[in-house]
DNA sequence: ATAATTAGGAACCGAATAGTCCAATACACA
DNA sequence: TGTGTATTGGACTATTCGGTTCCTAATTAT
């Protein structure tokens, strides 16, 4: 009895996310997010609130379809992957894979190591979520460690701060990636991101 | 025979660092500018030109102040420093005192760091300025490691990737410090950058 | 038809933005 | 002690921002 939804919600947010990662919180403006949704300021706000709730649910999407991806190629059954025996191989995969990103291009970096930096870290709602998902990629790391033919023998602190390393080593990528620094310097940076994985404990 | 000027020139540069520091290029509102450095709007647009020329002069100041006294640290002379024999421990240091700064209160993080993932990177000056205190950090770890004891000795290829690693530590931690991440997380990620120090080529 | 809901978009708000302009001011020198 | 000159303080401009409120037209099920 009611008119329908001429869009639907989740390929919306999906649109916003897009605008978000290029343009940051803050710099995405309205019109920015309107021309790149394809929806008018009504339905927006119909739909999400506002500007904010909206970030919100772009970052609840972020965590479902980039973090949860990053964490499950990190230790899903390696079946699946043919990477070899030695988990830690998909870690070093991982940084390549940016690597690999920037050179066929993408500057957009990360949605959450760019809101990291920004300001709107200074909003309570957007820091918990931001930070919530920097611990899931991290517990990602430390089970990918704990799955590693090569590590799990390390005490256990060693390879919590050692996640704790390689999640650092992330944000660095990709905030280098979001600067224009020369592809060689984030190549060269990624390539070795195995230098953190095979150092000795102690 | 003119009316001197009521401030010093670097000294204002200086403060407007400060603020560029706390709040990052976009968030830093005239007003923050004005109060931070203690002189009215004709003042500063007499003195700077504009925002942009400022911001360009305050990122001239944060690499002779910051970088310059970091590589510094990291290359001169052991005799002053008495860390030991081996340079590569000064790396270690440096971390590890950004940690402790952090453990301080100090979330500024770092302004070539937040600048790296803000959208001022679109301007191709600030780019450049930005890129170019980047590539001269990197280079003083390599310098560091070509000093090092227990490093020099590596293939040149190892020690350029190695300190791209390095710099990409660097700039995650100070990401990682700027957000209200756990200070654990912070300190273990700094404590572990030897990992990456401690490393075999090959 | 009627009710219910959305779409599209114009209009507006208060606040904040970077930047401009000028009269008042204060100093150095003749 | 004038006089030239650069600085100072702040009013002012023009623009943009996010956010909100409307309204009419469109679309659907009953």
């Amino acid at each position: 009895m009611a008119r329908p939804r001429e869009f639907r919600t989740d390929n919306a947010i999906e649109k916003a996310m897009q605008v978000f990662w290029s343009h940051g919180y803050e710099d995405a403006s309205l019109p920015d997010l309107l021309a790149g949704m394809g929806l008018t300021r009504g339905s927006l706000y119909k739909a999400f609130g506002d500007k904010k709730s909206l970030y919100l649910k772009v970052l609840q999407l972020y965590e479902e379809a980039e973090v949860d991806a990053a964490v499950a190629m990190l230790t899903d059954g390696e079946e699946a992957h043919g990477i070899g025996p030695d988990v830690s191989g998909r870690i070093a995969g991982m940084f390549n894979g940016i690597a690999r990103g920037v050179a066929k291009g993408d500057r957009r970096g990360c949605l959450l190591c760019t809101a990291a930096a920004g300001v709107e870290m200074s909003d309570p709602d957007i820091a918990e979520k931001v930070n919530a998902s920097f611990a899931k990629l991290r517990d990602g790391f430390e089970a990918a460690l704990d799955l590693s033919s090569a590590h799990r023998w390390l005490a256990d602190d060693t390879k919590r701060e050692m996640a704790n390393t390689l999640l650092t080593q992330y944000i660095g990528l990709r905030v280098l990636a979001r600067s224009d620094m020369p592809l060689g310097i984030v190549e060269g940076a990624a390539n070795h991101a195995w230098l953190i994985l095979s150092a000795q404990a102690g």
